[in-house]
DNA sequence: GATTTTACGTA
DNA sequence: CGTACGTAAAATCT
């Protein structure tokens, strides 16, 4: 039976058009009618449009096996042709305003395009029936299997209810100026330069790898105008010398004027053109990176995917085509910022929790950039001395290994390993922890795994492997690559998480270093240090986290010993262990330290298991009594369950807001509780730290060094007392976190020493 | 050659 | 069935 079309009895503006109908379609006779007609109604009604004001169909109003007879899918079986046809009927007849491509096979039939991942919330004109407006989104069984592209897609339909308005299909018709001479160039950074009281400049940098050099500089101050100067085509400048530095002048001149700049992504290019060319950008006004991040940090955040979501322009995506190509993306990618910029910032303006988490990231653009250019210094011997440390101990457990196992293995390889352990050695299989009950059963060779086999069989070759991919892990931390000035450099990333906790990366500027420094071995940490003739002062939230916790759920025996600066893991050994705090054991303090931290963020017993090497029931009676005498815990996960099914939104009290949206479930529910704690900690931080920094840039003797979520380094000469100014960070750290009932204040710990490994405590 | 998976380091 | 990250090397895909 065929599978009619739903035609609402009132003119539709909107129509939507599925694959080919399913077998649950095809007995009732109607499209969409199984689980992924529940989520396009779920999508459609997140969008404000009503199901039923919409025609719905598909490209094939029957079951289909094949639709095409090759695989460029230019020719259709004749079956699809005859329902292509039938579709063409249908919207010429219809005359819908817009239609709603949903996957690839309605993209190739309605557009003939293909690419659905690059097309994805863009508008295209039908090729089917030319002049109708086709916009393209993900068909609902994708949604239905990856649940995170569920907002995706309402932000899509929202774009559909705005176009169904009317039928037109708008142009995109930016005037792009890609290359121009001189004289253009100048021309139009001095008409900027006249105005810079009134325009908005959005600027977009291209760059060689490596060294990062800048060589298409776009810019623009209206979304239908974009100039891309070229500065290097293939490796080579492309004006004569003078002519650039007049150019650079020019651009310097303008970025200093007060003149107000967007960026998309602006640590990075501001900082790149600092450090390349000497350009100063005095007044970075808006950065639409972070405030999609605000805005959405749980969707993508690329200049392509926020055009797709928010404007109406095509789809233009980045290729190593040819030169001018790429010339014309970078004045096309400066013009969408300015755009952008028009869009986003009424949406953050609207509301007090964006604005002031927006304002806080953007003042901590210069600050990261600052820390990026920096680096850290490291010093050449003491890496030389690691590496003849471990490069001895692994060469060691190498040759044992190989004297007992007789065959050349590679260690790094699971594929090897899971030969050797499960098949020739004949251990029992080893399987991954899942997150979810549903995900399939991974087998693995990891450290948790090893460690297991060891425990039940004490054979020394698990060991020996163990050691060896330790040592292989740290060597590969030390054996890193240096800049002329003996320093590792990083690239903070202020929208690198959901949380608002900085991430760290490999640096694109400068190129030196691991990358990540927020997850270097603590054994390698000695390599670390200050500049020549100083010293480093590290100051650390003190139990941040779980502080935060024990207010949240309003745990007053914790919240006390917090106030009077009882040690809270020795606390928790003495409730749980029903011994008196002066005989708890630093063996129950870490076993009091290691529940409190895994049950505030919901772990089960095998993690325990895992961390503590003990036996799954001990764990698991761990866990009874940790969660016996904390039963605030769970009420307030249950809570904040509650308030996920409300609106799956949580805001943390210094006003990020996180919207949940994974499929329902534990996994969704650890992630919830992780989030606030995790969130204020990382805000308050960085709220110091900028302090800090504003308030001290210009100060000699001692300056930022790194940022490690909870713990903040300075670097001060040796010849200063590091007292003063240990009491300048706590000046800024001590801060206030609002919560309904009190000003919560978390306790700072200060550490001293000549590198990052040994330090001792700091008294001030 | 590009992309995904595995393993593992940090808070 | 802790979350939040990034990277190297191996494995896999095209």
């Amino acid at each position: 039976m065929d599978v009619k079309t739903i035609i609402p009895s009132t003119r539709a503006t909107i129509m939507i058009v599925g694959e080919a109908p399913g077998e649950v379609e095809e007995k009732c006779g109607m499209p969409f009618v199984g689980s992924d007609g529940t989520t396009l109604r779920k999508i459609l009604t997140q969008a404000g449009i009503f199901y039923g004001e919409c025609i719905i169909t598909n490209t094939s109003c029957r079951r289909i096996k094949t639709f095409f007879l090759d695989k460029k899918q230019e020719n259709p079986t004749p079956d699809f042709a005859l329902q292509i046809a039938r579709l063409k009927d249908e919207i010429e007849t219809l005359n819908p305003n817009i239609i709603v491509a949903l996957g690839a096979i309605p993209l190739r039939v309605l557009t003939g395009l293909s690419g659905l991942k690059a097309l994805r919330g863009t508008i295209v004109q039908s090729s089917l029936v030319p002049g109708k407006k086709v916009l393209v989104t993900y068909h609902p069984k994708a949604v239905t299997y990856d649940w995170s592209l569920f907002y995706q897609s309402v932000m899509d339909f929202r774009k559909v209810r705005h176009e169904s308005l009317n039928p037109e299909f708008r142009e995109y018709k930016a005037e792009l100026k890609v290359a121009p001479g001189k004289q253009d160039i100048l021309q139009y950074l001095d008409f900027l330069y006249e105005n810079r009281k009134e325009f908005v400049v959005a600027i977009d940098l291209e760059h060689l790898t490596p060294g990062a050099h800048i060589s298409w500089f776009g810019i623009s101050h209206n979304e239908n105008f974009g100039m891309s100067v070229r500065f290097i085509e293939n490796r080579v400048q492309c004006f004569p010398e003078m002519d650039e530095v007049e150019i650079w002048a020019s651009i310097a001149k303008l970025c200093s004027s007060g003149i107000k700049l967007v960026f998309h992504n602006a640590s990075y290019d501001v900082m790149n053109l600092w450090h390349n060319q000497g350009v100063w950008c005095e007044n970075i006004h808006f950065d639409t990176l972070l405030s999609a991040h605000v805005l959405w940090p749980e969707f993508p955040k690329d200049l392509g995917y926020l055009c797709s979501i928010l404007l109406n322009v095509p789809a233009w995506k980045h290729t190593s085509g040819n030169q001018y190509e790429h010339g014309e993306y970078n004045a096309q990618d400066a013009a969408n910022t300015r755009a952008l910029y028009d869009k986003m910032s009424p949406l953050i303006a609207a509301d007090e929790n964006y604005k002031v988490t927006f304002e806080r990231e953007m003042a901590q653009i210069e600050l990261a950039g600052y820390m990026q250019l920096r680096g850290v210094e490291v010093d050449p011997a003491q890496k030389e001395a690691l590496h003849k440390e471990f490069f001895e101990k692994m060469t060691a457990i190498e040759t044992g290994l190989s004297t007992i196992l007789k065959k050349e293995i590679n260690f790094s390889s699971p594929k090897q390993m899971q030969e050797l352990l499960y098949v020739d050695m004949g251990l029992p299989v080893q399987y991954k922890r899942r997150k979810s009950a549903d995900d399939p059963r991974v087998v693995t060779t990891d450290a948790e795994a090893l460690e297991k086999l060891y425990i039940a069989t004490q054979d020394p070759v698990l060991k020996l492997l163990l050691e060896y991919r330790k040592y292989n892990k740290i060597l590969q931390s030390i054996n890193i690559e240096l800049s002329p000035e003996n320093k590792a450099h990083t690239s903070y990333n202020i929208s690198g998480t959901e949380t608002g906790r900085w991430s760290s990366s490999k640096s694109i500027i400068l190129d030196y270093g691991s990358g990540n420094l927020q997850n270097v071995d603590r054994r390698v940490r000695k390599m670390y240090r200050g500049p020549a003739n100083c010293r480093l002062i590290q100051a650390d939230y003190i139990g941040a986290e779980a502080h935060v916790v024990s207010h949240l759920i309003q745990d007053h025996k914790v919240i006390k010993a917090f106030d009077d600066g009882t040690d809270i893991h020795k606390l928790t050994a003495s409730i749980m262990f029903n011994v008196p705090y002066d005989e708890v054991t630093p063996e129950l303090r870490t076993i009091g330290k290691t529940i409190r931290h895994a049950t505030n963020y919901s772990a089960g017993p095998a993690v325990l298991q895992s961390k503590l090497k003990v036996t799954l029931k001990v764990a698991k009676e761990y866990l009874t009594r940790f969660q016996n005498a904390t039963p605030q815990l769970a009420l307030w996960h249950e809570k904040l369950r509650a308030k996920l099914s409300e609106d799956r939104i949580l805001v943390t009290p210094l006003g990020r807001k996180r919207i949940f949206m994974d499929r329902w479930g534990d996994q969704l529910f650890r992630s919830a509780y992780a989030f606030v704690p995790q969130s204020t900690i990382g805000d308050l931080l960085n709220i110091s730290m900028t302090d800090f920094y504003e308030k001290n840039k210009t100060e000699k003797g001692f300056g930022l060094w790194m940022q490690l979520h909870d713990a903040i380094y300075v670097w001060y000469d040796q010849n200063l007392d590091p007292v003063p100014i240990a009491q300048k960070m706590l000046e800024s750290m001590h801060r206030p976190i609002k919560l309904p009932h009190i000003d919560l204040y978390i306790g700072v710990d200060f550490k001293e020493g000549e590198n990052w490994k040994e330090m001792e405590g700091l008294k001030i």
